[in-house]
DNA sequence: GCGACAG
DNA sequence: ATCTTGTCGC
């Protein structure tokens, strides 16, 4: 674990903290979900259209777990899997949003930062919960931000995507500034506190490792809206 | 040493 | 993340 800290330390010197969206239409969204027994993984991508507010291609990939989880070091383990999905999709990218952190890490280097060293498009980190720093809490009201901080820098923000419900933590992971990550995730919520392209790919992943984990033909009739797809 | 700790 | 149904409230 020593060595992937050194790695760490190398590739956040990398980073490029500025970058810019506009015209970007096809937003990448991804997650990943763990089979029993923590050996397998099912990660996937939707990709959604920014103008018409819905999914236009959705990828799935089914691999092995080669990495334990452990906190500040979850890249690790589902970047591998992620782009490999991620290279999968047969349309142009403008940015992706993944389920994690960016820059707000303890070395500057969560999921959405070392994901985005290996695309050329700008990656930002919407997580459900602080990993690093101190917080302020943002107003009641959707589109309220409170400032994340880490060693002195704002590194992100904790954004409230809906009226009186928790925050989610934005923080931007390569290419791109705060400002503007934090422009993008609520501009990407459509009535819930995850950004579609996220909630998305969650409910994609989710109903891929059942299937893939259930042996018969029982009749599955899921909450599921749609098998996880255009809301 | 003690507490914190994305998914 | 995962184990898991219905239920209370805005």
């Amino acid at each position: 674990m020593e060595e992937a800290r050194r790695i760490q330390g190398i590739l956040a010197a990398q980073l490029i903290p500025e970058g810019t969206l506009s015209g970007a239409r096809y937003i990448a969204g991804c997650d990943v979900a763990y089979g029993a027994e923590d050996h397998w993984l099912v990660a996937g991508v939707v990709l959604w259209d920014m103008e018409k507010g819905r999914i236009v291609e959705s990828r799935t990939v089914t691999a092995e777990v080669n990495f334990p989880y452990v906190p500040g070091y979850l890249s690790f383990r589902e970047c591998p899997p992620l782009l490999e999905v991620l290279s999968k999709l047969g349309r142009e990218v403008h940015a992706v949003l993944v389920d994690g952190h960016g820059i707000a890490h303890p070395r500057g280097l969560g999921l959405a930062s070392h994901l985005g060293l290996h695309l050329d498009v700008p990656t930002v980190g919407c997580a459900k919960s602080l990993l690093a720093g101190e917080y302020e809490e943002p107003g009641p009201k959707r589109g309220n931000v409170g400032w994340i901080f880490l060693n002195g820098k704002v590194v992100g923000a904790a954004l409230r995507t809906r009226d009186l419900v928790k925050p989610v933590f934005v923080s931007p992971g390569n290419n791109l500034g705060v400002k503007d990550s934090v422009e993008l995730v609520l501009k990407c919520c459509r009535g819930y506190r995850i950004p579609e392209p996220i909630r998305c790919a969650h409910l994609l992943v989710q109903g891929k490792k059942r299937e893939g984990n259930r042996r018969d033909c029982e009749p599955q009739m899921g909450p599921v809206e749609k098998n996880g797809l255009n809301p």
